[in-house]
DNA sequence: TCCGGATATATCCATTCTTGATACATAATT
DNA sequence: AATTATGTATCAAGAATGGATATATCCGGA
C-alpha cells in the first residue's frame, strides 16, 4: 500500500478528473481501484489538495445534495462537493504528464543497467 | 533544473555509489552530469541524506586528506569524507529500484491513454 | 432498535522535509 | 588580490505528511 505524496497525488487526481467530474470520496476510491489497491490517498491528503487545485483554478466546484432513497424532500441529506477539470486544469495535467515522463527517463539513466556514463573510450 | 526530493535523491545517490565509493561534492557533480544538467542535489539536501544513509548502515565512511600539488607534507589540506555502499546498501538500492519500477507502472495506469478502467462490458 | 461500517467532508498537529542562506576552510584561476 | 571552485556542514522558516479527530448521514444486520 503506497500512500501518495503531493506530486503524484496531483497527477493522479487530475487524471481521474480527466474522465469526468467527481468528488473527494469517489476520487479516493477510484485511485484505489485503478491502482488495484496499491495506491492510497487519505482524506487528510485529498481535501487540502482539492482545495489547492480549486484555488489554482485547475478545477471548478459545485455542491450537490445527496438524497436518500424515498427520503423526505424537505430533509437535507448529505452533501457532495463536485470537482470538474477546467481548461487550465487540462493543460496542467498535460504538463504534469510531460514532467513525469521526463523524470522517468532521467531516473532511468541512473537505474537502468546500461552503464554508459563515464569515459567509455 | 529539477531539484531532487529525498525519495529520488536516495535512489540516485545509491545508484551513483553502486559504481564505486565517492564523496558528497563528487556525487553532486555526478548527478548533474549523468542527468545532463537536469538534476540538482544541493549541499543542504546531500549531507543530511548521506548522514541518514550512514546511520541506516547503507554506507560505510572514511576520511581522506586531500593533498595539494607539491604541498608541504606537514600542512593539513582539505578533507574528503568517502562513502562506500555496504551490502545492506546494495540490497536497499535493489528495493528502491523495484519500488520505482512498480510506481512507474502504476502511474502509467492513470497517465497512459489506454483508458481500460471502468465497465468495458 | 441499536450498532457498526460505509459514505462524505474537513481540520488538527506533531513530526518530518525542504531549501536558500550561512559558516568555515583550502585550492585554483584570473 | 579577488573570484571561483572545492569540500563539508548546519540553521531556520516554511511546507508537507498522515494518523487522529470531529461531524453528520445512510444502510444493513442482529
Amino acid at each position: 500500500m503506497i500512500t501518495l505524496k503531493q506530486d503524484h497525488s496531483t497527477l493522479v487526481v487530475l487524471s481521474v478528473l480527466a474522465d469526468g467530474p467527481s468528488y473527494g470520496y469517489a476520487i479516493s476510491k477510484a485511485i484505489a481501484a485503478r491502482s488495484e489497491g496499491h495506491f492510497k490517498l487519505t482524506a487528510s491528503g485529498m481535501y487540502p489538495l482539492l482545495t489547492k487545485l480549486e484555488k489554482q483554478g485547475l478545477v471548478t466546484t459545485s455542491w450537490e445534495e445527496v438524497k436518500a432513497e424515498g427520503a423526505d424532500p424537505e430533509s437535507s441529506g448529505r452533501k457532495r462537493k463536485w470537482y470538474d477539470l477546467s481548461p487550465k486544469g487540462h493543460k496542467q495535467l498535460a504538463k504534469h504528464i510531460e514532467a513525469h515522463r521526463q523524470m522517468q527517463s532521467l531516473i532511468d539513466a541512473f537505474v537502468s543497467p546500461t552503464t554508459t556514463h563515464g569515459t567509455t573510450a
